[in-house]
DNA sequence: ATAGTTAACGGAATCGATTGCGTAAATTAA
DNA sequence: TTAATTTACGCAATCGATTCCGTTAACTAT
């Protein structure tokens, strides 16, 4: 296999006999060359097909272009929906777009922000690690004027840009939707108490059951390590197996939630009669389960959309930027078979 | 925000009073500089907070590093499983993962394809879009030696690295899997005519008709656009309206499975005594539906890593490589409630 | 007609590594 | 002891753009 030789700038400068300072203006719209030679240059180039090399134009300007992605793991519906939504809208842009998933791993995430940095990425789109405490692998980036941007799960002591949902309110919400559904002992299935996410979703749970005059039960909040479906099909079996079990359960994700709904109906409890189901997300097997997950809706692309336009102004205005913004977004019960009560018990 | 300058092999070189060249080595391993020397180094670079600069060595050494991934779109279970494997195994060898989502437009893979290439990239994973028909922007690639790797939507007419299922006995096998359990006229949920993942599987399941003596009714072969869970749903009241309706569906993915399996549970068909249904790729979805769906499993990580492992031997290896490697990958049959019947009729 | 602008382009340094070639010192071989 | 290697590094070119400063010619204003 013959490996062709890059067309370079050079090479046309060469070939229409001008200098590589006009060809690179030309190229790039630059006002003081003239309309004729950019024609000229840029259908040339076409023609040669030249290629524009990023790297040797990212060392020289000290631009990527490029977005860098650092999240948990790819293959969730909420983050790959994210990862869509910066995509697109990076893409729009010009930029491309890094990825590196730290499979909840603290040393893999540090390891993943150097390997990004080292590229040197225009920007940094972060979804914290479920171990991640110490940010001291997030300051070399503040340190050399490259933007952040926290998205979901943030940090609390890091100044950045942060792009979050109301994590309380939905909590609340979600708590309270069961309530006027009729349940009086409701169970929460909690994530790591160290993420805003889960801790925040709490939260509104227990001042949603203490607005309410409902009492609150320390075996009625079951902390999750990790979330998953077997850790929610165990949790729900002991819950429903106790003498006086739960009549509600607001999961912190649709898995678990899903988990909840199949567990009950195996072991003969009704949803949502007397159980009632609420998760978080509205994953795509949310409207699958019978009865189907109600769920609190999450914007996952257009956190994604957001928090790559955040990158892209601070990319795009030279002065110093205010670092931090945080953008806070609502979300929406979604009210489906497994909470909705025909009768109100 | 004051912005650090960088620190740079100069920095350390003068610092440490030598060369940059030896820094460089030092910092690469280079068997040329002591064992003390590298220690050395290493530390005060360590110290000094010295971080490479990839583009700077990207264009000199003409690597960069860097795998890119150009698929239709992420948010999906088989694609973001498919990432999930590139970037583990990218991420092991050092190897950053850029991607692209053409949301199958094919004028779209042209742009991206084009974007990845300006990034230098050291090879590419392709999975085509819907529409891609032509092959000339891939060309260039090939040209100037960068490897390419189709996965899963792989072209027939151009030669290169492919990692691939065996569509077509994964279709023979679903439908043979149907008439085992004594269905007689079983439809097909059909995608895109020029794909040939789709292609395929039809292929497999009209033979699996034929060899078994059933008749092949073109009714019962339905061409979709999109495979969407709309579609599918729209296409299955037809079916079952029908005066002589299918008693199994064979769909080429597990969205349009379940749709069926949901449309026929509303409109009191059983499942899968009246209907069974297969579907295809083992989504999280086919798990949660009642009955749980019939499938055909999808090894999308495994091909990710696969697809990556091939970029990585080929840059390891500076020999010309055999670039018609094709990697074909078993798939099985994952028996559910919507095929088991219990009394084969 | 002359000075002052503007338009259109060229020269050359620069970004931060990598690497072929050269060389002095240290080590080994004979 | 001397020649032959080997070890451990330095020099300087190079990758392919970008960009700060000119410079020349055309144009405008007075």
């Amino acid at each position: 296999m013959k490996i062709k030789k890059e067309v370079t700038i050079y090479d046309l400068a060469k070939e229409l006999n001008y200098s590589p300072s006009t060809i690179s203006r030309a190229l790039n719209n630059h006002k003081s060359i003239s309309k004729k030679t950019v024609k000229l240059i840029k259908e040339a180039a076409e023609e040669m097909g030249y290629r524009p090399n990023n790297l040797a134009a990212g060392l020289r300007s000290n631009k990527s272009n490029t977005i860098g992605v650092l999240i948990s793991r790819i293959n969730r519906p909420f983050v790959s929906s994210l990862i869509s939504g910066i995509e697109n809208t990076a893409r729009k842009a010009g930029y491309n777009v890094l990825i590196s998933q730290s499979n909840d791993k603290y040393q893999s995430e540090i390891n993943n922000s150097n390997a990004l940095y080292d590229s040197r990425i225009s920007g940094l789109i972060v979804s914290l690690s479920m171990e991640t405490i110490d940010m001291g692998h997030f300051e070399k980036f503040m340190e050399n004027g490259i933007p952040i941007v926290f998205v979901d799960r943030v940090p609390s002591n890091f100044n950045s840009y942060k792009v979050v949902i109301d994590n309380y309110t939905a909590g609340y919400s979600a708590t309270k939707h069961l309530i006027e559904q009729g349940c009086k002992r409701i169970a929460h299935f909690a994530g790591a108490k160290h993420r805003n996410v889960y801790l925040e979703r709490k939260k509104g749970y227990l001042d949603a059951l203490r607005e309410h005059g409902l009492p609150i039960e320390d075996k009625l909040v079951v902390n999750f390590k990790t979330l998953s479906f077997d850790e929610g099909t165990k949790a729900t079996e002991k819950l429903l197996k106790m003498t006086n079990p739960p009549d509600g359960i607001f999961a912190a994700n649709d898995t678990t939630g899903v988990s909840a709904i199949m567990c009950a109906k195996k072991l003969g409890v009704k949803v949502p009669d007397q159980l009632a189901v609420i998760g978080f997300n509205d994953d795509p097997i949310s409207s699958i389960v019978q009865p189907s997950l109600s769920t609190v809706s999450h914007p996952a692309s257009k956190m994604g959309a957001i928090s790559a336009k955040r990158i892209l102004e601070h990319s795009a205005q030279s002065y110093d930027a205010d670092l931090s913004e945080i953008t806070v977004l609502g979300t929406e019960i979604i009210a489906r078979g497994s909470s909705l009560r025909t009768v109100k018990s």
